[in-house]
DNA sequence: AAAAATACCTGACTAAAGTCAGGTAATGCA
DNA sequence: TGCATTACCTGACTTTAGTCAGGTATTTTT
C-alpha cells in the first residue's frame, strides 16, 4: 500500500469526521444528550426493539442504556414492555410524541445533508453524490469478513438455501439440491472440505466451500454472495481465501464446474485464471468445466 | 435537491463515521482522553504552537484548556514556556517523550487508514481513494463561505496582494497595480461598490469586487481565486454573488475586462453567459471585453 | 504613568458518559 | 423440582468534557 493512499485516506477521516461528525452531532442532539438522541433514533427505525438488540447495536452498558431507558420513559418518548415471547426479555417502542421526536431528527438530518450539497453547483452535487455513493460501497466492502465456518451453522444453512433458491430461479431447467452434485456438511468439514462464509456487520452475505477430491486437487463449489452485497468483491474474496485452503492443504489442482445461466460467474473464474476443461463429473447442471493449477 | 441525493448522504454520513468514526477513536484514544490526544497532535504538528492558537484550532474553553496542558505537563509529554515576543502569552513545545506519542499516533492513524484499504482488492482500492479525494475536496468546497466584507481589512488587502503579484507573473508584460484600473476601497464600499471574500476554515482564499459604473451597469473586477483552492468552483460561487448584489443594486448590466493570459477566466465569463464586446475602458492591461444583461 | 486590554491560570461548578457490583424475575435444562 | 442462565434493573461510583467567574502578569493605549 503506498504512502500516497494512506495519506489520501487520512486526509478524508480528517476532513469527514471534522465536516460531517461535528455537525451532524450538533445537529442531533438538539438540547437533549447525544446518548438518548440516539437511541430515539435507532428505537424510531422499527416497530418495536428488544433491549438487548439496541444495546448490542450502540455498544452501551446494560446499566447506562437501562437508565437512559428510564429518561426517556420519564419524558414520554418511550414505552419499555416485557416481551410476550419472553418475560425476561424487554421491548422499547416509541410513543406517539417519540414518533413526534423521531422524525423530528429525521428531517434534521436531512437539513444536515442538505447543508452539505446547497452550497455545491449541480455539476459538483452530482459529482459529490456519486463519489460518496462510491466510498460508502468499498467501505462496507472493506468491512466484509471472511472466515472459516461449520457447514452445518444456522447461517451457513441459510446462505445454502439463498444459493439453492437462486439456482432454482435461474437455471432453465429448475435446480434440485439432491441431484446437483450435493455435498453434506461432512464433505465441507477439515480435512474432507472446508465452509467460508462472508459476513457485513455481522450479517451472512455470502458463502462459497471447497471439498479434496483426492490428494492433489479440490473443488471449489457453492460461491454464493447475496444480492445486496454484489459488486463489492465478495466472491472474489471468497476464491482468495478457498485457493488459500487448497494450497494451504497441499493441492496442485483446483476443479469447479458451473451452469451456462451462471455469466458473472464464468467471468470471475476466467478472471483469476482458470482454463475451461472437459467434464469432470455427472453433475446434471453443470455445462462448464473449470481448472487452475495453485 | 432531490430526496435521492439527500438518501445518498445520509447513507454516507451514517457507514462513514461509524467506520471510521469510531476506529478512529478506540484506535488513537489508547489509554488517554481523546481531548488530550487531539492536543498532542496537534501541537506535534510543528516545533510549537501558541496556547492560544490550540484554543481556537480545537475550540477549547481558556481554562479547560489550561487544565489539559497542566495535565500532559505532568505526564511529561508538552513543556509550556512563555513566548519571548510577548510575555502574556505562552507556547506549548512536545518533549522528546512527547515526540515519541506523537508518533505513535501518526502511526496508528496510518495502521487505520490501511485497516479501511488492506481488505480490498488493488482495483477497488484504487477507486477508494480516487473517491475518497473527490469527496474530501467537495466537501471542503461545500464549506467554503462567501460574505461581502470590508475592501481595506487586513484579509482584503491580502487577497488582492496575492492577485496583483499572480498578475505580475502571469502577464506578458508585468503588471502594475497603479496603472491597471485600479480601484480604491471606497470604490468597493456599499452603495459604490462591494467586496466580497470566500473563505476556507476562516482563512480568505479568494476575493472578488463589483464596482457600480452609473445607475444601470457595473464592473466586475478582482476575481482570484487562490491557488490551493482551484477546482472546487469558488470563481463561480464569487460571480453568483457578484450578480446578485449587481441585481439588488438595480444594475440591467454588467461588464468586465480581462489579459489574454487569464485563459481560465475567459472560459468562466462565457460559460456564464458574458459576450464579448468592443473596448469599453483604458485598461492598458484589458484585451477582452465582456458584458451580460442581468 | 495610569488605565484598558490581553493571555492565561485557578477554583468551583455541572452534565454527560461510562463502569461495576450486586439484585430480581423469568426461563431453560438436568 | 431445583439449579443455572438470561435479561434487565438499581445504586454507587469514576472519568471526561465543559462552563463560568474571578484573578494575575504583561502589554498596549491614552
Amino acid at each position: 500500500m503506498q504512502n500516497e493512499e494512506i495519506g489520501q485516506v487520512r486526509r478524508f477521516n480528517r476532513v469527514v469526521t471534522q465536516r460531517v461528525g461535528a455537525l451532524q452531532d450538533s445537529y442531533l442532539s438538539r438540547g437533549r444528550p447525544l446518548g438518548e438522541a440516539r437511541l430515539i433514533f435507532e428505537a424510531g427505525l422499527s416497530e418495536s426493539v428488544d433491549v438487548s438488540s439496541l444495546r448490542q447495536r450502540l455498544g452501551l452498558d446494560s446499566g447506562y442504556l437501562s437508565r437512559l431507558l428510564r429518561s426517556l420513559e420519564g419524558q414520554g418518548v418511550v414505552e419499555v414492555r416485557r416481551k410476550a415471547a419472553d418475560g425476561r426479555a424487554r421491548q422499547v417502542h416509541l410513543t406517539q410524541k417519540g414518533r413526534g421526536e423521531f422524525e423530528t431528527y429525521n428531517v434534521l438530518s436531512d437539513q444536515l445533508a442538505a447543508s452539505l450539497l446547497s452550497p455545491l453547483q449541480p455539476a459538483q452535487r452530482t459529482r459529490l453524490v456519486a463519489a460518496m455513493a462510491e466510498v460508502e460501497r468499498l467501505l462496507r466492502a472493506s468491512t466484509v469478513e471472511i472466515a472459516v465456518e461449520p457447514a452445518d451453522s444456522a447461517d451457513a444453512r441459510w446462505c445454502l438455501e439463498q444459493y439453492y433458491a437462486e439456482l432454482t430461479e435461474r437455471f432453465e431447467a429448475g435446480f434440485d439440491p439432491l441431484l446437483g452434485n450435493t455435498f453434506h456438511a461432512a464433505e465441507m468439514t477439515p480435512p474432507a472440505g472446508w465452509f467460508v462464509l462472508a459476513r457485513l456487520d455481522g450479517v451472512p452475505i455470502g458463502c462459497g466451500a471447497l471439498k479434496a477430491l483426492d490428494a492433489d486437487s479440490g473443488e471449489i463449489k457453492r460461491v454464493w454472495t447475496a444480492p445486496e452485497a454484489r459488486g463489492m468483491g465478495v466472491a472474489s474474496r471468497l476464491m482468495d481465501r478457498l485457493e488459500a485452503l487448497g494450497r494451504e492443504a497441499g493441492f496442485k489442482i483446483l476443479q469447479l464446474d458451473t451452469n451456462k445461466a451462471l455469466s458473472e460467474a464464468h467471468a470471475l473464474y476466467r478472471k483469476r485464471g482458470y482454463r475451461e476443461i472437459g467434464r469432470y463429473n455427472d453433475n446434471p447442471y453443470a455445462h462448464h468445466w473449470f481448472e487452475k493449477a495453485l
